[in-house]
DNA sequence: TCTGGGGTCCTAGGACCC
DNA sequence: TCTGGGGTCCTAGGACCC
């Protein structure tokens, strides 16, 4: 029998600011788009229980949050302090786990199958992990224990804010049972509306689906849909590699089809990757372009070429590909640019 | 009413090679 | 006239997550 635990950082990006500026606890804040009095085209990303009290949350549009609480402290990204603050939690964690999957820059997977033998253990343990990241690192968190990664998951959910849930495997099935699909991990937006559509509604409903009709209707997925409503997830906890890909994006301020504003965009963007890629020492080999359009839609182009860490690479290719493929003149909502096909190249002396 | 900026994994067809 | 099976790489799209 394994023990799983989600330690989930509570409204990470905001618990951050507060550790700079305590009075901010006191204040509804967000962190994420500049509001732009209203007309900021960007999504909260993160806010604190303040701000959660009238309504605001993660995702939501800037500009609706703006409308619920213009007087609210509106915060930009601090990309990298966060990213610091995350490390610092990582380390504290790794002192009470051998082996941390770092899932997202606020959510850790460790697996205590080998240190803890039994259940309720684990609740004492969870709080000294918790104490220690709140007194260390001055940040709160909440922890979901089960038997697998999955129910871990949606235990932490319903432990928020600042909460400790440990649910038992023989427990699992019914601790999901009445929720519905779209809250499930690893079930989103289309595969619910499709699972709607066929008659399932929960994950109960959803457990007693054969597995044969499941497989009809979404191929091999079928089968996962059919473990995930029957908690089951044997998937491990493994430590992360490292990155397969590495982004920019940008959304223009209004759509545009204007070469020459789409171009200086993508030499910024281009620009900004290749320093990142330069100051980690990482070699590239594919270039690719993501394209979305006024109503939403995606397209993606890439090439390869031969690896390289030519940062010049990045823009002269993710240019042609920009003219190889803007037929039609759509106007675009948001450009990225992104390489993938990574290898670090710190021990090489030279690709050339 | 409006909807970021990162990422990951999976699938499927075609090219190419042995 | 008929033409395998297996493997890898590449491109594009889709779904999901935070």
């Amino acid at each position: 029998m394994r023990v799983i635990m989600l330690i989930d950082m509570d409204y990470f990006f905001v618990a951050c600011e507060e550790i700079k500026r305590p009075e901010l606890k006191q204040k509804p804040t967000i962190v994420g788009a500049d509001p732009k009095e209203g007309k900021g085209r960007g999504v909260v990303m993160t806010c604190n229980y303040a701000a959660r009290k009238f309504g605001i949350h993660s995702a939501m549009p800037i500009s609706q949050a703006y409308k619920i609480k213009p007087d609210a402290e509106y915060l930009p990204m601090d990309y990298s302090y966060y990213e610091s603050k995350s490390n610092e939690v990582f380390s504290i964690i790794k002192t009470f786990a051998e082996k941390v999957e770092q899932v997202s820059i606020d959510e850790f997977f460790i697996d205590l199958s080998v240190t803890l033998s039994e259940a309720s253990d684990a609740l004492e343990y969870a709080k000294r992990i918790k104490e220690a990241i709140a007194t260390r690192a001055k940040l709160p968190c909440s922890i979901g224990i089960s038997e697998n990664k999955l129910i871990a998951k949606m235990a932490c959910e319903k432990a928020k804010p600042s909460g400790i849930k440990l649910v038992r495997g023989a427990d699992a099935k019914s601790f999901i049972a009445k929720m519905k699909l779209g809250e499930l991990y690893g079930i989103g937006s289309k595969t619910e509306e499709r699972l709607n559509a066929l008659g399932y509604t929960t994950a109960e409903e959803l457990a007693k689906a054969s597995i044969m009709s499941l497989m009809e209707n979404f191929g091999s997925f079928g089968i996962e849909l059919h473990n995930i409503a029957n908690a089951i997830d044997e998937s491990e906890v493994v430590e992360a590699g490292d990155a397969k890909s590495i982004s920019r994006e940008q959304t223009f301020e209004s759509d545009t089809s204007n070469p020459a504003e789409i171009s200086s965009s993508i030499r910024r963007l281009a620009s900004e990757l290749g320093t990142e890629l330069e100051s980690k020492k990482i070699s590239f080999k594919t270039i690719g372009i993501k394209l979305r359009y006024s109503d939403f839609s995606e397209s993606l182009h890439g090439r390869t070429i031969r690896q390289t860490n030519q940062p010049g690479q990045i823009a002269e290719t993710a240019l042609s590909l920009f003219k190889e493929n803007s037929e039609g003149r759509r106007k675009i909502r948001k450009l990225g640019v992104r390489v993938s096909g990574l290898t670090s190249y710190r021990s090489q002396k030279s690709l050339f």
